[in-house]
DNA sequence: CCAAATTGTCAGTCAGTACTGACAGTCATA
DNA sequence: TATGACTGTCAGTACTGACTGACAATTTGG
């Protein structure tokens, strides 16, 4: 979406959610979320009145993405391997468009942010505890603890997206899609049969 | 170290250092830091003469703890399943240590933090890579890329440690302990010869 | 017991930030 | 051309938090 063809009031809140991203809802004034998004002071407190209602106007507009539920209804071949290494990319793909959101989460306590930044990876542990579950029972996989191996997958993944998340922790040259792409061979390798 | 031996610095420089893993450095008052310290605001002003004062202060005092090196030197007896457990338990003990550290890492961009609070990481991650390599060399594990299998393990305990450091972020009722068993487990498996 | 060290109270200053009313300017549309 | 919608400027108000000097109280150690 090009930012030319959007209104105030969409340009203040991708700049609430940017700045607020970066620098922490007190560590950014209503000044420089005005000035991000190209507008005067004034009119930020026009359209929302206030700091606070602009934020959860932002944080509701916010479309938190989550798109599992198609992907195992429709897209598995029911081969370890290529499964996993789908659901992995798709995973970092909707993880990657909510980084903003889970960088919000991780420095503020605002109510609803759990609820809604968990969503995504509570239900991918369901799924994919059901996956290995019916893997299992057909024989493709060795799995006696369904749940805590699409607990232990999910780590995998989350502690790549957290390290990548921000550059400030990242220590290694590895890059996320060799990472994958390895990571998703070794827990094959180790569910194998 | 009981509270009550401890100066007026060093409940400061706690105090600080707790309620700013909490809450940001924006988000704390020096009142609520001195409050906390059982101190007046007026002491904290007299002992580091500003906020920014006291929060160096407090991080220069902080031991970043990191003693994988002894370790890695005298305690490894060459069986993957055995050492791994050994090295993820110590992993987690001081990652759990420096959580408050990290805690601020996560909110704050200050100078000197990322070094910091990357040593640990970056340091086990070249010990496991060095270990990985032994252990391919001794035909004890089938490895080709041991840092990218030291780092996918690596990550796997950092998501945990991730999920676990907060419980806005947590979303599972898998406990530590028995995910460290078994995702130990399962990674020895991934990589049995 | 006394002096030194340390802390607490109080009444501030100062700068910054959230927020506002009044007034003026621009643009689009009828 | 006029009007409505929207935005910007300006000069504020009110409040908050970092920080301070003066003075008093408490604690500690010789």
């Amino acid at each position: 979406m090009d930012a030319s063809n959007l209104g105030s009031r969409d340009k203040l809140q991708m700049a609430a959610i940017h700045l607020i991203a970066e620098k922490g809802y007190n560590g950014v004034t209503t000044l420089e979320i005005a000035a991000a998004a190209g507008l005067s002071e004034k009119t930020l407190f026009r359209h929302f009145g206030s700091k606070q209602k602009l934020l959860e106007a932002a944080f509701d507009r916010y479309h938190y993405a989550e798109e599992m539920k198609k992907l195992f209804a429709e897209k598995l071949v029911w081969e370890l391997e290529d499964d996993l290494l789908l659901i992995t990319k798709s995973y970092h793909d909707i993880m990657n468009r909510n980084r903003k959101m889970i960088q919000i989460s991780l420095k503020e306590d605002l109510p609803g942010f759990r609820e809604r930044t968990q969503r995504h990876p509570r239900q991918l542990l369901e799924f994919l505890t059901d996956y290995f579950i019916e893997m299992a029972a057909r024989g493709s996989i060795r799995s006696d603890q369904p749940e805590m191996h699409a607990f232990s997958f999910m780590m995998m993944q989350f502690g790549a997206f957290m390290n990548d998340l921000d550059s400030r922790t990242n220590y290694s040259t590895i890059g996320l899609e060799p990472f994958i792409e390895e990571s998703v061979k070794v827990f094959a390798r180790a569910l194998k049969p």
